[in-house]
DNA sequence: TATTGACTTAAAGCTAACTTCAACAATTAC
DNA sequence: GTAATTGTTGAAGTTAGCTTTAAGTCAATA
């Protein structure tokens, strides 16, 4: 146990956020999180930093990525740890962008329905072929559920 | 131009679809498509590859991965080409885990929103921490749109 | 015939988000 | 005190879906 209780040791932090101790030294590398070391060198981690986890974790599973979610904490004044207010902001933003990719993927569904009942799949002339939610040809790495921007 | 009109050089077939010839050698790799030889040894793909083309590209737009859709072409009777009917078949399929999706989505939609109005994201009670949706943390490589079934 | 241009291959490189490994140091438990 | 646990590091490995590279072959054109 961390001698000062208001910090964790990473495989405290580790059982209280599920994230995996190598996961947190990753994210850390990132610039996710941070923390402050001990005498003898191990992570020490305010309790703040849960949140702040937490605020990644919920982000990628909204679908965003590490980059996208770093873009977005550092927004925050000073780094800060994300209070509820800031987390209040931050949600809403996701929450629109969660609209968008729904409806994009119900544009895409009619687009679907269209092309079920033609069976054309002719490429150049199919409505998949004509532009959008060409998600699976943005270069390599995961495929996102929801983007910041398409391009930019 | 190939000699037999019939078929397709890896060029040609590359223009018609869209789709790079590196990217066609790479199909052809993992199987999803299939080729004869010339006597130079050059490819030369069938007419009726490029709907196959065609088919693999559409399910990726929908989030399948290239298993996923490896395993759909491959239930084709005796690996043939899909036909209208098959095409029918495939795209209804996927059109029900494009359903399942957006619903997916839906519900992360109505947690996220608990979540903005509580602010607590106390990871452990949380909504988000309680199952379903994980999708970032299925390992590495794509997040995907759709899946055939989250677990095997 | 010579020169492009298209094609062939295997292998390495790329990005994302991690995980695993090796080799060693600090803490804790007994 | 010593053994087990927990921590540290950098580097390499993993998966997906490609792209790039290198080094050489085939085909079409002037």
């Amino acid at each position: 146990m961390a001698t000062v209780e208001k910090y964790l040791t990473i495989g405290e932090a580790s059982k209280r956020s599920g994230v995996p101790t190598t996961t947190l030294r990753f994210y850390e590398k990132r610039g996710l999180i941070r923390s402050i070391r001990s005498d003898g060198n191990h992570r020490l981690y305010h309790r703040e930093m849960l949140r702040r986890i937490s605020v990644v974790r919920v982000a990628q599973t909204l679908g965003l990525t590490l980059s996208e979610i770093s873009n977005a904490l550092s927004d925050l004044p000073d780094q800060r740890t994300p209070t509820k207010r800031d987390w209040e902001r931050l949600s809403k933003r996701w929450r629109k962008q969660l609209d968008e990719r729904i409806a994009q993927l119900q544009r895409m569904r009619e687009k679907l329905d269209r092309c079920i009942g033609c069976g054309c799949l002719s490429l150049k002339s199919c409505a998949f072929y004509n532009r959008e939610d060409h998600y699976a040809e943005l270069g390599s790495g995961p495929q996102l559920l929801l983007h910041e921007t398409p391009d930019a």
